[in-house]
DNA sequence: CACTGAAACGGAGAGGTCCCCGATTCACCT
DNA sequence: AGGTGAATCGGGGACCTCTCCGTTTCAGTG
């Protein structure tokens, strides 16, 4: 998991561990809250910070890779459940609750998207996998399109997230999925 | 157009006018530039700038007002020629291209669509005001699905847009727009 | 013409992101 | 233990966004 060869110093991997532990519990206050106050609340200089985490997503990332998991379950329950192009839908929209109580999840994934990184670290790497599986689930029963990339997929989900992720647009987003999802649907061969 | 009803000061008038200029000039640069560096170079102080534009996408939009207006005609033509879905892809690829060209845009479509303002403003009302057009033809002609609204249609193009916007991402998010096309069009009874 | 109140201005500053670079600390070897 | 180079640290600063509030300017009025 780890890319690089030298593991880091034991220092450092303190340091690490206890700026992702502050920085979760300091989003899920909700406020908004600078990077460089988590920083100053983990009593490590600023520097410190953007050196493990180069990019706030980064930190986002690292927050939140434990609490990713229940949405692969969740994933599989609809599947079993629904038929897949309705359970991709109900997926989505699962997903967009829970980035909606996660501060900066909806921002990293557009981040993530727009660099071609979507896929790297642990969240959106989970989505692009999750995306896969019932991608593929719905082309093998002739619901969704086959060939179809979860990044490409899981980039149009960020998108609309970013646009209208928040609470109170939740019926708008559906419609905004609703026509996403179809789109995924096979070309109808009668025009 | 103007919603209030006293007109401005002369001396306001002339520096709004100024600060648009001195934006345009400055944007068409490429490179990122601050927004106090624009009130600077407008030789007017930074609040005067918020003032005028509380938001970045306010000054954006101004700046783009009458850049926007090509794409109009586009559209007709594109209509003319093209059945309306096909218009429609056509027409968003041709607007992608119009936004790649300008900072700023994209980012500004997000934020008007994220706070509810989309159709606000002289770019994007233009953009929904076209887009409602064309959902209209594709409506007329059964090719689209009738009751879609223009502002949800243009959320999602900003949406995929600010993840897939770079030139470089051409291809991909042409397969994105027509995913999004596609989903648009009526629902085949036979599921 | 002053005169005056409202409108508009602008600089300073609070708070944010992010990086430079001299100081420090660790891991390993003797 | 003590030495040493490399890894890591952290404060300070550059630059950004955005606002507060004392000062200036405009546009009507007698």
């Amino acid at each position: 998991m780890n890319p690089s060869r030298t593991p880091l110093r034991a220092d450092a991997q303190r340091n690490r561990e206890h700026l992702i532990a502050t920085a979760a519990e300091a989003f899920t206050s909700g406020r908004p809250i600078s990077l460089d106050a988590i920083a100053k609340r983990a009593g490590v200089g600023s520097a410190t910070l953007y050196r493990h985490f180069p990019t706030r997503e980064d930190l986002v990332e690292e927050v939140y890779r434990d609490q990713i998991r229940p949405l692969r379950d969740d994933a599989r329950t609809l599947l079993a459940n629904e038929r897949p192009a309705q359970a991709l839908h109900a997926w989505m929209r699962r997903f967009a609750e829970w980035a909606g109580e996660r501060r900066g999840i909806c921002e990293a994934l557009v981040a993530m998207s727009a660099t071609g990184r979507f896929g790297t670290g642990p969240v959106c790497d989970e989505v692009q996998q999750i995306l896969g599986m019932v991608l593929e689930a719905g082309a093998d029963a002739g619901e969704l399109r086959s060939g179809l990339d979860p990044v490409e997929v899981g980039g149009i989900l960020a998108g609309v997230l970013s646009v209208a992720g928040a609470p109170e647009q939740r019926a708008q987003l559906d419609r905004m999925l609703t026509v996403i999802v179809d789109g995924l649907r096979p070309r109808q061969l009668a025009q």
